[in-house]
DNA sequence: GCACTCAGTAAACAGTGTTCACTACTATAC
DNA sequence: GTATAGTAGTGAACACTGTTTACTGAGTGC
């Protein structure tokens, strides 16, 4: 990451980089991603929708770069919740109810990180951020004997587990069964556990 | 369901506009859902773009319609590979395998599924059938003492854990997962075990 | 003070979903 | 067998979309 010392007019051209970004991300959260269009975004910060165009290749392009600024959040927001203890099941459980939280809340910025385009490589980075801590805490666990694993369920296993039930948990919640259930989040707490008992000691 | 006998121009009615539903899916299938064009709909079938508004009110409408025959195959993909058994416990687990490897087989049917419009209520029904299946099976296991619940632990719990982690599974295969490991269904089987080890008697 | 860079514009282009007046054919009623 | 009503399908228009391109005008470096 080399990065000089910026002059003013650059400083300038990045500010309104990101509040382009800021206000695409704002539609995208109040009218999904198939509300967001170039030219009602222009509009609102007083641009012509050309002009965007100085600043991101295409549409796509802009998309993507709001997909890793919400994933960006995600993480820090789950990393907010993990206080580092000795008790890696209660950073598993905490952590995982984070990112369900945060797909509740922010049910449009979840559903842009996870589909099908979002494989475009912009927001696996933040992807291999993620599942690298996740996998950390699972061999922490592992190490100091808290948790146990088999041979045909290794700390990778472990991980990933973890990671598609939550995931499974807050898809669900986000998509097809939308505030079905108000007890939820408890509901989440117990299948969690439910699954991390599987790996303890 | 009351449905007098159809004369043969509701016949043939019927009969295009399942032509145009079918043709829709398939271009749905080649290129998801933001690659569904009515207009390229129409060429493909030899209409006029308009035409098709005499058998779908909307674009939307017509989605949703290949939303809900999606539903309706999966459903009946996942029937046909639960033979029922006194074993529920493997009807779980062939169920949830063939749930995954549906989707691993169609993933732009399935993120069509699963995406945050699709609670317009079309599907609901569709939805509520492989819920109440799902219940049937983990009802049955309690009942002859194969499976055990737990008082925060019951049967509408146990049948939200398993789906929410074949769902999990699938959904994190299909989108940024694609392809990453080739013995996907193996792991799948794994982890499904193991859930459903957490409430086997 | 001059030349140059470049952010931003206006207009056009090709595409989209949707509507609507209209045509042509088909099924029914007399 | 002919007139009538209904309707499947058309073609042109409308209002939108993302994107490109020639151009303008203000600010920077020399």
């Amino acid at each position: 990451m080399v990065t000089k010392n910026p002059t003013p007019q650059e400083r300038r051209k990045e500010q309104t980089r990101r509040d382009i970004l800021e206000n695409a991300r704002q539609m995208i959260v109040r009218q999904g991603v198939d509300g967001l269009s170039i030219r009602a975004l222009a509009d609102q910060i007083d641009y012509t929708p050309g002009a965007l165009y100085k600043y991101f290749d295409s549409k796509d392009d802009l998309i993507d770069a709001v997909r890793a600024a919400s994933f960006e959040r995600l993480n820090s927001f789950i990393a907010m919740r993990i206080q580092p203890t000795n008790n890696a099941a209660e950073m598993l459980l905490n952590g995982g109810l984070a990112y369900i939280e945060y797909a509740a809340l922010h049910p449009q910025e979840y559903f842009l990180m996870f589909n099908m385009e979002s494989s475009k490589a912009t927001s696996g980075e933040q992807r291999d951020i993620a599942m690298r801590s996740l996998l950390q805490i699972v061999e922490f666990g592992l190490m100091q004997g808290e948790f146990v694993a088999q041979d045909d369920y290794d700390a990778a296993t472990i991980a990933y587990h973890c990671w598609a039930t939550v995931h499974g948990i807050a898809s669900l919640q986000t998509t097809i069964l939308l505030d079905e259930r108000d007890d939820f989040l408890l509901l989440s707490r117990v299948m969690l556990q439910k699954v991390i008992e599987g790996f303890v000691a």
